[in-house]
DNA sequence: GGCATTACGCTACGACTCGTAGCGAAAGCC
DNA sequence: GGCTTTCGCTACGAGTCGTAGCGTAATGCC
């Protein structure tokens, strides 16, 4: 969301038209020059723009790129598939696709360490990208309870735990693999990785390694 | 590893003790600055040497920068407890302490980042980052496949694809959750990743691809 | 239609960083 | 001393930044 006008009904509106152009002009530009080589002139001039309209609706270079990046993740969803093992691997093969694009590698690690700095911009990522995939995590985790598939959790306190560690689990294991490894996610891995979660959270058919 | 100077045994050496300012003065303004807004000049100002020797040792930010995040992990050691979920708790929280630290967190991912369009320098961070982790991941794993704790795996490519699983779960759940979700990995977070983890494991068999 | 208000395109600007070149001096090996 | 390489310093053109100013375009309100 670029920054907002005082809430004025009058006056000329903001083009529409041209957000979207800017938007996929920033993607564009990361894809051919990457995050470091990113100029606001640049993506400006791609998008038809003038650069001064670029900074009248984003502060900077992080909040536009975060919203670039952002469309990207609109496409995921939960599938609905019956078990809990369907579900995960269409969601990790889902978001290994997004970040598979050059775009989404380039743009979505650049913020994710600028906002290592900055609060606001992590408010931002957390908002606009992290939640729609923690939400994947959340749902997929209630039907598989309702299904029998996972033991069910009483204490709310322990169960925000468990989401939280799940979804560090399978998203940080998909961009660790892509990003750092720079091996592909495709569909072997990701039931290798599927088995290994599920046999851990199940935790009833496999005995846990204590000596 | 800075540029090497080619292999000339006359003339004036090169100053050791300023290789050492450089990335010393490197890591502060890292945590100063951050990455997007470390200049070479500056650096070059911090170590009290000359920016045009900076140039002279090193191609860029981005090389300077891995070897100066490089030396952080030189600490890194896989203990000796006799138990893999000790072990494995022991690394993990090894690993964390290191990431925790401003200079880590920036300039880690800044580099995993360019590297995204950079083959050169993914494997300059391969060769000295990656790998030491990953050496961990190897040698904890064949200690509790001798003490029993892990199946054994006699097909040398599935245990590669094992090996590689493991290590991408380990580091990108620590990477993730350190991160993306701003959480800390405490002692308590640690407990129950290690113990989904090994329950995973445990039951891991020569092909878990196969069904 | 006329007016106020806001967005837009364009140009220009000082400040900053980049990476390099050139120079004289320093520090080693023979 | 002579040779070689590094070092500190200065200076430079090129490029980017973010902003200001101006005239014009597009809307709502009267």
């Amino acid at each position: 969301m670029p920054i907002r006008s005082p809430a004025s009904r009058t006056g000329r509106p903001r083009s529409a038209t041209a957000d979207a152009a800017i938007l996929a002009a920033t993607r564009a530009a990361l894809v051919e020059l990457g995050w470091s080589k990113l100029t606001l002139g640049d993506v400006a001039t791609r998008a038809g723009v003038a650069k001064t309209t670029l900074y009248r609706r984003w502060a900077g270079k992080n909040e536009l790129v975060v919203d670039a990046v952002a469309e990207l993740f609109d496409e995921l969803e939960l599938p609905d598939s019956g078990s809990l093992a369907a579900d995960i691997e269409g969601v990790v093969l889902q978001f290994a696709a997004i970040l598979a694009r050059p775009e989404a590698k380039s743009g979505l690690m650049a913020v994710v360490t600028e906002a290592t700095r900055d609060d606001a911009l992590r408010s931002r990522i957390r908002a606009s990208v992290v939640d729609r995939q923690k939400r994947l995590v959340v749902e997929g985790r209630s039907r598989a309870q309702e299904r029998g598939e996972l033991p069910p959790e009483t204490d709310p306190a322990a169960a925000s735990r468990t989401e939280d560690l799940i979804f560090d689990m399978v998203a940080g294991a998909v961009v660790h693999r892509t990003l750092v490894s720079g091996e592909p996610v495709d569909e072997e891995w990701v039931r290798g990785f599927t088995l290994v979660l599920l046999r851990g959270l199940a935790g009833e058919t496999a005995h846990p390694a204590a000596g």
